[in-house]
DNA sequence: CGTTTCACCGTAAGCGGTTACATAGACCCT
DNA sequence: AGGGTCTATGTAACCGCTTACGGTGAAACG
């Protein structure tokens, strides 16, 4: 590995030069600076990122916080791969890193571990990260108000924080579920339901407050029987359509807060006989892979996938140049029109 | 920040000592040790990792390699995230992070760049990393052999790869293919047709070699015509399916390279009007999620997902520590029944 | 009692960059 | 000619930690 020194040696100037000829090209005279760039690149230089860091006291790494909740051992990211891509594509762009820290060093389980702020923010000082990425795992509000408040720049995702540079970004969920229930009432439904998340979860509610505009805005009648919990998994959402399917005046359509839900409760009046769409319309809320594939084909409120991770970067890029609090980032949403709501 | 040198004063050491209650515990004195660990633990010392890595020449990271392919743009890892579940899981378990290398740092849009190996390499030695972990893009076979050469330690997945310091970690591809093959068989199918992955890539290579065996040790006739080559994807799935119901004696029973595909067979049978499974038996390969959803679920032969991160994990630690080459991993597959071959 | 051994710890030299400050020369001005 | 400016570069301190080497004092030995 050819360090600095060398290429000042070979070229006849100090290790100083050599590293403006790096960082400010232009106080450096322009023949000696080909000199050293045609050496450096001869020699196949790299600057060593640890002495850099350690100088500077910050390195181009963001960390991400992504833990599996050991209460929910079953869950997934409804589309981790894709916020991954947006993620990873808007900060290399910037030449930032991801890092995945590593914090329990003595986790036994697959996924065993939950978000311990504390050690992550240790983390964050000690690789003198630039700000963390938190993906939301499922239960994590009060964990992530901890790193909101530890003044690291975060931007957490889904997840509502407020700190001195803490942000978040979330889809517009309540806009979402509006236009969703705008949709069946379109469709000539009256009695419209709805299965929500479960309760303390943040975009849940603002779905479920979303259904009741929606509601208000057709002047649909709002029965709480028709508002049903779940849990975002599929199996509760059998529950829910089950226990729905089961009322005296069962409703004619249903809002899922989640694909997953809503491919449950396509089971469940699978499995009870009643037809979907024409006897129970359904709209779920993701647009996961599934959606497209199930029969009939689920009509869904999509959510900006990569969008999600890209600006997650540029908020957490802003926070760390600009140094400031950052607005919230709302992503719009999108109604998937497809053959579960009978349109 | 706390530093060693003010735990050194406040301790009445010198900053020396302090190191060593960290890395030789078993060298100093056990009173000046705990007065040092006390002392650390109020200020909530955490070593500066750039210093540390700039001293010993080596850092806790492990890179990885995810770079979207822009010939393949709707390319998705299958099980991405199970897969970093079990990679990340294990790596924290001895400490080390997972740095997400930015390479490009001028791309522009989403996902557009490929991976390039010597930036990476570069990118290695820059932050002084253990090793690479390679995660198949689609279509990277000859990238990876340029890294496997670079001498970094590197394990790839799913593609095989031969290096000083390299290895690899894939699925028994043929076995999963071969035990696919002789279900169907067993259930009395004789006219077993396969759909393969795109030419070049090995998991499908050894997944049509297993088919084969399968054929072979069931004593079924092989036809050239039932062997048509797809790319992964659905649509080749079900452009392939049309091509084998098509022939004068079409197949009873398919055995697709991946679940994408088997979906998209499925799709073309039942816009054919044939039945599965009781006109076509179909098996895929992967079981991701969407396989237990569609209708008839798919049979599948199933790869142990986060047991790849695993094994990965386990393989670039021991090819850091041992400094030598490491055995290739194959993972056991398991013939995952459902309804979609009629058993 | 002189000598060896050993546990413990300090000294200081790096690791490879960055950057404040000093310096040297070229140029322009009065 | 003396003084001021500006550009281009060198000098050296520093970032925080690791570690080879050497020193000190107490215990063990002959």
């Amino acid at each position: 590995m050819a360090t600095g020194r060398e290429i000042a040696q070979l070229c006849g100037v100090s290790v100083a030069t050599v590293s403006r000829v790096f960082n400010q090209p232009e106080t450096v005279n322009e023949e000696t600076r080909d000199r050293v760039l045609r050496v450096a690149n001869e020699l196949g230089y790299q600057p060593n990122e640890s002495a850099r860091a350690l100088s500077t006291k910050q390195s181009t790494m963001i960390g991400l916080v992504w833990d599996t909740d050991h209460r929910r051992p079953g869950w997934r990211h409804p589309y981790l791969q894709d916020l991954l891509i947006g993620l990873k594509s808007a900060l290399s762009a910037h030449g930032y890193h991801l890092l995945m820290l590593a914090t329990s060093g003595d986790a036994r389980e697959v996924g065993a571990s939950l978000a311990d702020p504390v050690a992550y923010v240790n983390m964050t000082r000690r690789h003198h990260l630039g700000g963390l990425v938190l993906i939301d795992s499922g239960s994590d509000a009060e964990a992530f108000e901890a790193f909101a408040q530890s003044g690291v720049p975060c931007v957490a995702l889904d997840v509502a924080v407020d700190g001195p540079r803490a942000t978040y970004v979330t889809s517009d969920n309540a806009g979402g579920a509006q236009s969703a229930v705008r949709h069946l009432a379109g469709l000539g439904h009256t009695r419209i339901a709805t299965i929500t998340g479960p309760p303390g979860n943040q975009p849940s509610a603002a779905r479920v407050s979303g259904y009741r505009k929606g509601m208000l805005e057709a002047g649909l009648e709002m029965r709480d029987e028709y508002v049903v919990a779940g849990d975002f998994y599929r199996p509760s959402g059998t529950a829910a359509a089950q226990r729905l399917l089961a009322l005296d005046e069962p409703p004619t359509a249903v809002f899922a807060a989640s694909d997953e839900m809503a491919v449950g409760a396509l089971l469940a009046a699978r499995a009870a006989g009643v037809r979907v769409p024409q006897d129970l319309a359904i709209v779920g809320f993701d647009d996961i892979e599934i959606a497209a594939v199930v029969d009939p084909a689920l009509t869904t409120v999509a959510q900006d996938k990569p969008g999600f991770g890209v600006a997650a970067a540029k908020a957490i890029m802003a926070m760390i140049t600009g140094a400031g609090q950052e607005e919230p980032v709302v992503l719009p949403t999108r109604l998937v029109v497809r053959q579960s709501c009978g349109a």
